[in-house]
DNA sequence: TTAATTTATTTGACGCAGTCCAATAAATAT
DNA sequence: ATATTTATTGGACTGCGTCAAATAAATTAA
């Protein structure tokens, strides 16, 4: 079921949208092609080898009115066609030099005209336009959307303990009803960590796709030669990818090159996802408690690792 | 300067919109009507008594083609005609019943398209979307975009505390080149708040607007007859509506109301704005001192208001 | 193998959406 | 009072895009 208001904006959406391509389409680009032509043309100068069928697939026009401007361009010289050697009926399409000149104008003016629209358009929106193109065309049609980005690992920025904090705060009040008193233990922590960071000593890792933060994890100093592996967090959409393991291999190979004997971690039961990466990865359960710091009752669990012994095992 | 990637994004988005609308305008809703006049009739159910050239500039169709598709409205009886009285050249249309039951047809089959689109759309993807497309408007076109939204004030959920820290640090990052000390302290103040929260004598107010976070204070127990003012923070999108003091005169009121005699606050002299504000409602200065915590030297700036003069000014 | 069906492309025929120009009439500026 | 601008309309026409049918190759069924 869907909310009545999201229709009411989608529909809006879709009428601005419609304007702004109407406009887009009057006199394309001050050029005598149809905006149906320039798309065909488009899609001829960014694959190669297309062929007609494939074209009219993607583009869903008629298959009369594709062979017609076909057709023409054929005639002006800007595209070739030889018979598909595997399939005689069908066609493969390459373009000409003459065509790809076409092309690239069309593609100059196309990109001069954004710029135009742009020019009152800050950076921090235009970073917010590019998003939620993105999310509308990941959203409405995921098979055309970019692929999957790479997770990248980069160290701790500004704002990235913030976002944390409410995404680990509101992704776990969620799925298991913990309560506010969980989002301030987080946020203490991580302001602890910050406060007192230790370049050498300790690490953050915040895990990114697409320019989007996906996951965390940190490693404190826990006194003496334990540190202490905390925050360990994946948002949903990169779950079930090997990130979560990912994150804790980096720490374990962290702590053990900084000179600490022993990791250790403090999580909950309710956590299985967590704890099935700790397990895989070689920590045991050393002690539980039961409470109910943050609504529903859990057992608090530690677990430790012997960095030393893990070395052994991964050698 | 636009990047060039932003250029390329932004005109495959373009292409896959073109796409969308292209399949929306083939066979109209299964109506016998074309696109545009779909939207025409549009524009005349949702509003009243509009004027052919109103009707004109904001379609940004051809006046001659406009005429005919109105003729024949007219001549359907779907919508009446009388000329303006103070513009005699000029005419007012209006839709008959008759015309409404298909604006009302067109409407309803337009809904159930759309839910059908979002069938395979989970919420979380709903809110996505709709988030977009009022960014896009917003971005390209603020006139048309939905008139801003009052901004309402409401108590604490859970991940506003990770959404100040991080809204807060970037901001003053950006801003003012402060340092990651700066988001540690926040997000410790914040933990803390949560963290020993007494509803009677402490509270957190979170601005929003659209549903969207854009500012908070907190008031909090600082032992005795002292309440502190804490994390006053306005997104960039709402400075200067008056919003900020606003949230200030809640706290007065509030903490008047519990029966603290005294409202502290600590600030940087850098952050003028705040300091301006703080000025308007009473606050005076009580001390200062050098410090450069955050990276940049500022002064440390200790504000405080007496209650009771507070109240009786206000009377 | 042959016959029947499906698929890729092309052509003929054509409607009608949308454009361009000029005309009319009212309003506004000079 | 005259000239210019603005709102609307009709005539005339272009060509986008559709529908149906034809052709030829590929695929499936018999």
């Amino acid at each position: 079921m869907t909310a009545p208001e999201t229709i009411e904006t989608i529909r809006a959406f879709n009428r601005f949208y419609t304007n702004k391509i109407g406009v887009l389409a009057r006199d394309y680009l001050a050029t005598p092609y149809t905006l149906t032509e320039g798309r065909i043309l488009y899609e001829m100068g960014a694959r190669e080898r297309v062929s007609a069928t494939e074209l009219n697939r993607d583009l869903g026009l008629d298959p009369a009115y594709l062979s017609r401007i076909l057709k023409k361009f054929r005639e002006a010289g800007f595209i070739e066609s030889e018979p598909d050697p595997s399939d005689k009926r069908s066609q493969i399409l390459n373009i000409t030099d003459k065509g790809r000149e076409i092309y690239e104008t069309l593609g100059e003016r196309s990109r001069q005209q954004i710029a135009d629209d742009l020019r009152n358009v800050d950076e921090t929106g235009q970073a917010r336009l590019i998003d939620a193109m993105q999310a509308i065309r990941a959203t409405l049609d995921p098979s055309t959307a970019t692929p999957p980005a790479p997770v990248i690992m980069r160290p701790y920025r500004i704002g990235d303990m913030g976002w944390l904090i409410e995404a680990q705060a509101t992704a776990y009040a969620r799925e298991y009803g913990l309560n506010e008193k969980f989002e301030a233990l987080v946020a203490e922590i991580a302001g602890k960590f910050i406060a007192n960071f230790n370049p050498e000593r300790e690490r953050c890792w915040i895990a990114e796709r697409d320019g989007r933060r996906v996951g965390s994890v940190l490693v404190a100093d826990g006194g003496g030669d334990t540190a202490k592996l905390r925050l360990l967090y994946l948002d949903p959409s990169v779950r079930g990818l090997g990130l979560g393991r990912a994150l804790v291999e980096q720490c374990i190979k962290f702590s053990t090159l900084a000179g600490y004997r022993k990791l250790s971690l403090w999580t909950n039961d309710i956590l299985t996802a967590a704890i099935h990466i700790y397990e895989k990865t070689g920590f045991k359960l050393v002690s539980e408690e039961r409470h109910a710091m943050f609504g529903p009752e859990c057992n608090g669990q530690t677990w430790e690792l012997d960095l030393a012994e893990a070395k052994l095992s991964a050698a």
